[in-house]
Parts: structure tokens; sequence; C-alpha cells
DNA sequence: ATGCATGAGTT
DNA sequence: ACTCATGCATA
């Protein structure tokens, strides 16, 4: 961790059914690979939903650039988390800076982009703003109202703003995460809002969620005494892969050849797995990763120390975002 | 706070 | 088979 003893804690308990048929011991070489992949037949899958699901208001009509991509749940966690206090609760404001990683820029794509902007985001090329009616006028625009697509430096300015007025009202962050579900039918789990509190989400995926945590802030302090409604999902069997711990060593290889290549083949992965005792999946799911990590607006905060790399800091967080197709 | 994983939607 | 949004599990 690279701000770990920081006095974060978010009694995250977990009371949850054990999925333990694997071994427990952290060896990435004998995986007795056997997640129970076959339960999701028919029945199993419909959600006996106990009105904790209703998703429809905000799924019903979403803007149109982006399908909602998940309504609701088609497994419940057999987990649910307990937190609920504060005592060290939510994280003390100013315990961390996620220093930023150098300038990398995109290794693909030879040729970019023709826009002449200072403007490095990642937007699609055409119609980026999430609910642009075909032809408005474009003149418009109030400047707190979130109608706009906001820029990376409001998405910035907003997500430490929001964080510390929640730091500051009490919640953590996985209360903020519930209340949005029952507040308008989306829950988000704890690590969402950390990530946008550290813009570590895509640029789309930040103006998606940014309305949302808007109304949830004025609800809360407007309201600063709202019974917070707790709703648990009743459990179901869903069985996750135990959580491959990859060594580090095999990580800088990983790492390598993600330099060399972002895009292997399913060829390249499988003699790749193949030479790194690593099973296939794992092994595309970590480029899958590795890429989306690449996307994000934040890079995540590495070394802050001694600056290994002898580039420049940027200013903040405006980096990257070649293209995507 | 972050690493590995899942799943819906695309390409 | 990939991208994207998300989250459990874990450091």
């Amino acid at each position: 961790m690279q701000q770990g003893a920081g006095g974060y804690r978010e009694a995250q308990s977990l009371v949850q059914g054990d999925y333990g048929a694997l071994q427990s011991n952290g060896h990435p070489l004998s995986h007795a690979h056997q997640w129970i992949t076959a339960l999701s037949h028919g029945a199993a899958n419909h959600h006996p939903g106990p009105g904790a699901w209703r998703s429809a208001a905000a799924a019903a009509h979403l803007p149109p650039s982006m399908g909602a991509s998940n309504g609701g749940l088609l497994y419940s966690q057999p987990s649910f988390t307990v937190n609920g206090m504060l005592g060290a609760g939510g994280q003390p404001a100013g315990l961390h800076h996620h220093g930023l990683r150098d300038a990398h820029e995109e290794p693909h794509h030879a040729d970019h982009h023709p826009h002449p902007h200072s403007h490095p985001h990642q937007q699609p090329p055409p119609p980026p703003p999430p609910q642009g009616p075909p032809g408005h006028p474009g003149a418009h625009h109030d400047p707190h109202s979130d109608e706009d697509t906001p820029t990376s430096d409001d998405l910035e300015q907003f997500a430490k703003q929001f964080k510390q007025r929640r730091i500051k009202l009490g919640f953590t962050q996985a209360d903020v995460g519930l209340a949005l579900g029952t507040l308008y039918g989306n829950v988000f789990s704890q690590t969402t809002i950390c990530r946008f509190e550290a813009l570590q989400l895509s640029f789309k995926n930040m103006c998606k969620l940014k309305p949302l945590l808007n109304k949830w802030l004025e609800e809360a302090d407007s309201s600063s005494g709202s019974p917070t409604s707790i709703d648990k999902i009743a459990a179901q069997g869903r069985k996750r892969k135990k959580r491959t711990s990859i060594e580090v060593s095999v990580k800088g290889a990983l790492e390598s050849h993600f330099l060399k290549c972002p895009k292997p083949s399913a060829q390249e992965i499988t003699s790749l797995a193949d030479s790194l005792q690593l099973e296939k999946e794992v092994v595309r799911v970590w480029f899958c990763n590795r890429r989306q990590k690449e996307k994000r607006m934040t890079p995540p905060g590495g070394t802050l120390p001694g600056n290994v790399h002898g580039l420049p800091t940027l200013s903040k967080a405006k980096i990257q975002f070649g293209i995507q197709k």
C-alpha cells in the first residue's frame, strides 16, 4: 500500500458463506480451479428481489450514450457488509495524495488524433456528450447544472469536494453507495465510490456517476437527519473464483510483455500463461484489467517519494487518452 | 485502496 | 474475444 498506514478503516467485515473449496494458501501454483460454473441456469438466476430492487427509475431512461450495463444484479452476493460505524470511519481528510505516474503515452496507435486541443481526454469522437440531443444549439450552459459534459477539471474538483463533504457529514464510502441505492435504485459499492473520489474511473463513467453523487450530496446535507434505510439483499449462492494472487516476479514479467504488446493474441496468452505457470484465463484477465487501468483518468498514485521517473511531473490529473477505436 | 473477477454489450 | 462498469476479497 502506498498510503496504507493511513487511517482508513471502514469495518468491512463480512459474513459470508465460505466459498472455500479452494486451497486457502496464497499459492498461485496449485490452483484447483473449480469455481463452480454451473448453477446459473434459468431458475437460479431470477432474483427474487424482495423489493430492494426497483432499478426501474434510473434505468428506464438512460442517457443515450450508454446503456445501463446493469440495472440490477443477477446474482446476489452471499455476503453483506456490516459496516455502519464510523469510529475511525471515513477516511480522515488529507491522508492521501496520489502522485501521478509520468506521462506515458499510448504505446499503440502510432498516429494520433487530429484534435489540436490541449484536451487530452478520452471522449469518444463524434457525439461525446452523454445526452447530447442531436443538433442542439449548444448555446447553453449552466455552470452548475450537470446536464453538460463536465471537463476533467470539473470532475476533479467535484470529486474532491464530494469527498470532503462526505467525510464531514460523517459518511463512509460504503454508506454513500448504499444510499444511492435506496434513493435512486442503483446501489454502488464502497469500491466504486472510492474510485470515483480518486478519479480512477473512466472519464465516461465519472460523468455518469457525478449527477447521482451530486444529488446525494444535496440530500445529504439538506436533510441531515434522514434515516438511512438499510436493506439487505437476500443472499443467493453465486460462487466466485477465489482471487488468485500473482507473485511480484510474475507480475513483472506480465508487465514487460504488456509494454511490448498490450494486446496479445489468444495464442500468445496461452504460451505466456504456460511459461508463467498460470491459468490462461488468469493471464487473459490480467491483460484486460491492465488495459482498463491504462484508461483511467488518474493513474495510480504510485511512486511518491522519489519520483523514479525522470519525467517532469504533470500538473494534475490530465493525462493520456488516445482514442479507442 | 486496489487486485483479480464477472457479466452485459460490442465488435 | 474484447471493452466497460462494477464489485468481492484482500492488502
